[in-house]
DNA sequence: CCTTCAGTATTTTAGACAGCATGTC
DNA sequence: CTAAAATACTGAAGG
């Protein structure tokens, strides 16, 4: 089927054709025929790379033709920007793309004009809480990746939005893509969707286990050029020799760092001038944001053409690491399941090292098979590679036939929902309470009734009878007769998006304080207080931490706003040791320590400091407003903390940031420098306080404080003007 | 008395969303 | 109901 034949307008057709496509793919025209362009709403169960988001696209775009508004909602932030970034090139047709995320967000107004927006799961939930009043006049949605509905964590959240669309707007199209899941027939009936199954992909791709000496694929065998001692190497080095590349998932950090340092090794030997070249330069790419151990690691393993991706790595490396892989200057990737899903990040082998896994509650696991298929769809770059290879890998002759059967040959799971625990209930129900979407508990179960849980496993309310109770007793929601209201902290909480739950406790330790009197200044009670709440997660706590935390915690023991367990129940105390812990990081964080004493002390990445930091900053927010509300006296202090904790400052500091371009090392030069606020800074001399800062970035701060005399060079030479944590390390 | 080495006990273990205000990625 | 690899520790043999 040709894009020219479809019921598209003429400029979207002919923007298709102009940028090379002119033909569908198989599973789009079977799309076509089941009519999502007349407006039906489709479940797209394809693997990826085989257009799944041209079908959105072209959904969009003919929505958009008539005068309607799409909303794309994606389950990462990083593919939100990805998504942003290709629908901005729709302007050309006139349409008009807006992002909202938690990182950033177009300004509402402007959302309000946009024809496109991106969001991810939870802040479109986030924003239909906060009733933006756009909202009802989306005319599509499209659910990307919504195989997520599986998750525990995070399914709950993308159902229940959905739902709410729908009820909003019973006739929304909705165009669901997902992986190859064994349910997919399931899913689409309770979305009322036409359904589109396919394993059909633009190169091939052959799944095979390795053993011995070779790869045994289905029906053929793979004998390896270069064997050796180590599988991942030996596969590794084969695809190298043929001129592709790598990505090799594995199960632990440690893991995938130990094998880029091996794989970096032996590519060390036979490099080229020109590759040397390339590869010192990503090098000093890496050391620009350097310090750390990790970084370090990091560095040498890519100054050999190797790398490794994970959780711990900060976003500015994974992302040099995703970028020079994509121009083929990195050669090898290992990997933790990061990479698994979401970005377009295709290699010609995807060696995936571990299929099992370790789970807090199981030991060790092997991996869904859906999980296996997303990774072994990496494989094979459109148009780059003749065809895509994904290997697992096999110690016995019985396992590579188990392997065979349960990942190769096997079909992906079916998906079920998690909605119906009471922590993914809580926040649900009370946000539909507070909005007014739901008015009293019969209004509740129909609405609950929609969701995919009841379509596929039945009744919620027993479930949902807990949770009111819950909510009714931390005076979240009101009843009055049937009416059920929310409480003026109901509305609060469900707007600052923090699970009800953590709210209860910041409440009960804000009446702790407020008992005790007085403003209240112990800021580490304050930081074990949000360290205690489910929305953080808190440190592992080692045997070996274990001396240094009770030490800490007994020297603490009266200021802590929290109850510290009796030394009765271990478990209990264990866990309230690993918040202390996790609230002394954040301590030493705000009293300026560097980062590399905080990962080597705590032996964390600097990717775990900034993502602990970025969900203190949100509940330390939320504390402020709690206890605004609640007129508890930590008020002020909450605020100045959240500053404090997201910007690593102390509290001399904070005036001096205020400064845009002025990060935690920045204000400390100038204020040890002598400049302790903004104030000094402007009768400053310009010389000295280029001394402190370098020529540009000292003009740069002046203009702010209106310095006139000063000529403010605008250009990309540094990292001014963005919000995130870490940044100004020099 | 110190070093070395093998056998054994202990430790550790993936990922990533959200507020708000500001300015346009 | 369920694990496995890396590391730390221990003790005996050897220098």
């Amino acid at each position: 089927m040709r894009i020219s034949e479809l019921d598209l307008p003429a400029p979207v057709k002919e923007f298709y054709e102009r940028s090379g496509i002119k033909e569908l793919y198989p599973p789009q025209a079977e799309a076509v025929k089941k009519g999502f362009l007349e407006g039906r709403s489709l479940l797209a169960a394809i693997p990826t790379a085989s257009g799944k988001t041209l079908l959105a696209e072209m959904a969009m775009l003919k929505s958009i033709s008539h005068g309607g508004k799409a909303l794309y909602i994606v389950p990462l932030k990083a593919l939100a920007s990805e998504k942003f970034e290709r629908f901005r090139q729709f302007e050309t047709l006139g349409v008009r793309t807006g992002i909202s995320t938690g990182d950033y967000d177009s300004r509402d107004e402007w959302l309000g004009d946009r024809d496109i927006i991106v969001a991810t799961s939870e802040k479109a939930d986030s924003l239909l809480r906060n009733g933006a009043p756009w909202l009802s006049s989306l005319t599509i949605v499209v659910a990307d990746e919504v195989h997520l509905i599986d998750s525990a964590n995070r399914g709950p959240t993308l159902e229940v939005t959905l739902a709410r669309l729908r009820r909003l707007n019973p006739s929304l199209q909705i165009i669901a893509l997902s992986a190859t899941i064994g349910n997919a027939k399931e899913l689409a009936g309770w979305m009322g969707a036409e359904l589109v199954v396919s394993d059909w992909r633009p190169t091939t791709l052959k799944e095979g286990v390795f053993f011995g000496r070779a790869i045994n694929f289905q029906d053929e065998k793979r004998v390896i050029s270069t064997p050796g001692p180590d599988e991942v190497l030996a596969l590794v080095s084969d695809t190298l020799a043929e001129g592709g590349q790598c990505i090799v998932f594995t199960n632990t950090r440690k893991s995938s760092e130990g094998i880029a340092q091996k794989v970096a090794k032996s590519l060390s030997k036979k490099l080229t001038e020109e590759e040397k070249a390339a590869f010192q330069d990503i090098k000093q790419q890496v050391l620009r944001h350097a310090e750390t151990d990790t970084c370090a690691r990091l560095a040498a393993c890519v100054e050999h053409g190797a790398a490794f991706h994970h959780a711990g790595l900060k976003n500015e490396h994974r992302r040099i690491v995703e970028d020079e892989f994509r121009r083929n200057r990195i050669k090898v990737i290992a990997c933790t399941p990061t990479l698994a899903a979401g970005l377009n990040l295709p290699a010609r082998r995807v060696i995936i090292k571990d299929y099992r896994r370790y789970d807090v509650n199981y030991g060790s696991v092997p991996i869904p098979v859906l999980e296996y298929k997303q990774m072994a769809g990496r494989a094979g770059r459109p148009g780059l590679d003749p065809y895509g290879e994904a290997v697992l890998i096999a110690k016995t002759h019985d396992e590579m036939g188990e392997l065979m059967d349960n990942y190769v040959l096997s079909e992906p799971e079916h998906i079920t929902s998690k909605l119906g625990t009471e922590p993914a209930l809580r926040s649900h129900v009370l946000s539909a309470i507070a909005t007014d979407l739901c008015r009293d508990e019969s209004d509740l179960y129909d609405f609950m009734d929609t969701t995919f849980y009841a379509y596929q496993r039945g009744d919620l309310s027993a479930v949902i009878k807990n949770v009111l109770d819950f909510l009714e007793a931390e005076r979240m929601v009101v009843r009055s007769g049937d009416r059920l209201n929310a409480s003026e902290l109901g509305r609060l909480v469900s707007r600052l998006y923090v699970d009800p739950l953590s709210a209860s406790i910041i409440v009960r330790a804000l009446e702790a304080a407020k008992k005790r009197g007085e403003p209240y200044q112990k800021e580490i009670a304050l930081l074990q207080l949000i360290c205690a709440t489910p929305d953080v997660r808190p440190l592992y706590l080692r045997r070996s931490d274990y001396g240094w935390v009770v030490k800490y915690t007994e020297d603490h023991i009266d200021d802590f706003l929290t109850e510290v367990p009796g030394a009765g129940d271990e478990t209990d105390f264990e866990a309230f040791l690993a918040t202390v812990k996790t609230a002394a990081l954040v301590d030493m964080w705000i009293n300026e320590r560097n980062e590399e004493e905080i990962t080597s002390f705590y032996s964390i990445g600097p990717g775990d400091v900034r993502s602990l930091m970025e969900s203190c900053v949100w509940l330390m927010h939320a504390t402020a407003e709690i206890s605004g509300l609640l007129r508890a006296p930590v008020t002020t202090e909450a605020r100045e903390l959240a500053v404090r904790i997201e910007h690593g400052i102390s509290r001399e500091l904070m005036d001096l940031i205020e400064l845009e371009g002025v990060g935690r090392v920045r204000a400390r030069k100038l204020y040890d420098a002598g400049f302790r606020d903004r104030e000094t800074l402007k009768k400053a001399d310009e010389a000295a306080v280029a001394a402190v800062l370098g020529e540009k970035v000292a003009a740069k701060v002046l203009a702010q404080l209106g310095r006139k005399d000063v000529a403010a060079t605008t250009g990309p030479d540094d990292t001014i003007g963005q919000s995130t944590l870490l940044l100004f390390h020099e």
